[in-house]
DNA sequence: GTAATAGTGTCTATTAGACATTATCTT
DNA sequence: AAGATAATGTCTAATAGACACTATTAC
């Protein structure tokens, strides 16, 4: 009976390698803009289980040097991009016995936005190869270690949703862009056509952006640069975006 | 070297015992509605650690019973309160090293909606008692054990974020329900009032409740009782609830 | 000047809030 | 009938889409 027993009793005699538990990892999907299209980043497995599969990036938490779930997220990202701070988001949490071969196993996902100038790909022990794939042809072109192609869906899906009412996109370009390149990283996500004049006024009226100074210039017409004032990158919006009518 | 090791050498020779892992359990906020103030379920530890302490019902995944980690949620939520089917979101993954004395520790949490005339208080072996606090109340009156404090304003929010652009409330009701009782349900979590023409428009039109074809009886004109369609129960709509202006 | 893209003015359509009015019940 | 709550009609205000128009560059 552990009626009796103190706290500190408890915790010297507590063995967590006496008990049977599932393995517990991080998944991430990292998005990033590429020729009109969205790409994901995919790694090809250099260790087992599923050796030589193509897969999402991600692993264990490593107890000893990450201190919390988003910074084996972070290391993670930077082990395969270089890419320091992105926009990052917890997706969802799936665990089930049969998931992975070696036992009941969990796995956290989370994506990541990066701009396509930003990183820098990364070679490491756990993955040979690295690639960037049109998220639309992954599921005909690829087949996905475990489940990850299933968590592509939802993180995909997460990201098809809230460009919809947030401003997240803005995660996708470099730190100044245009309103015009703003607009058409909204319809690349959207799958569907927006009316300038309609969403200027929604992204310029949310106060999120602000003038740096300068300009693009091109064959035309020079068009202002804006950045991203600091709590704009996940503005909500109150209302869906609509597009055409 | 694992070069030349297949997959099933490789299963094996694989023990999770041997690794450094992150203990990882479930963690829940069940509400309910009563006295026109959302109420959440806190149970008192009856083990260690945090013997004593009140928290938020939860517990290990039981990998030899439960298939998923959903299962292991819902089977919590029927030890505590008999419910079998109620409205269950995930809400957030937690995981660092200084949450549980017992070392890194990964914690799923998950809200329940359930209606306040559906449930059964439950005794079990790990918790000896088990009540029902308004949220608001909680920070107030009551410590919470580990970081549950902060858990359970996570799923709050979550709450009340979503009502203003789904069909949540609908959960918190019994099967029929008047469409004024559901304007109070509304209310009671936005913390505001609604106009009644916009709010039946807007609940209406979405095209989510159905007639039953009775009526609730008062002192004065009956209501129309209303049910959720299949789909209703999470219904997102287009813009947010708004309120007075 | 023309071509091209950036940026604006303004009309219309849609829809939510306001609130007065009508409907249906109990006592 | 009086009192109460349910339900609706309809006006107004706010705002997104449509789209024509103006602005500023390169050539």
């Amino acid at each position: 009976m552990s009626e009796q027993q103190t706290e500190q009793e408890f915790l010297a005699s507590y063995n967590i390698h006496d008990y049977d538990i599932p393995l517990t990892s991080v998944d991430m999907a990292i998005f990033t803009l590429h020729d009109e299209q969205v790409h994901v980043l995919l790694v090809k497995r250099a260790q087992h289980p599923a050796l030589g599969q193509w897969a999402l990036p991600g692993g264990f938490i490593d107890i000893s040097s990450d201190k919390t779930l988003e910074q084996t997220a972070q290391r993670k990202l930077k082990e395969k991009t270089g890419v320091d701070t992105p926009y990052l988001e917890q997706v969802a949490t799936t665990g089930n016995h049969h998931r992975d071969p070696r036992g009941w196993s969990v796995t956290v996902s989370y994506f990541a936005l990066i701009a396509h100038n930003e990183f820098q790909l990364q070679k490491d022990a756990s993955s040979d190869q690295v690639v960037w794939v049109p998220v639309d042809d992954v599921s005909s072109t690829y087949t996905l270690a475990f489940d990850h192609q299933e968590i592509l869906q939802q993180c995909y899906e997460r990201l098809r949703n809230k460009v919809q009412y947030t401003s997240l996109p803005v995660n996708l370009l470099p730190q100044e862009f245009t309103l015009t390149e703003l607009q058409k990283t909204f319809e690349i996500i959207l799958g569907k056509s927006v009316e300038k004049k309609s969403f200027r006024r929604r992204l310029l009226d949310a106060d999120i952006l602000e003038e740096t100074g300068s300009t693009r210039k091109g064959s035309n017409r020079p068009a202002k640069l804006y950045r991203v004032k600091p709590e704009g990158e996940s503005h909500f919006f109150p209302r869906n975006i609509e597009g055409p009518r």
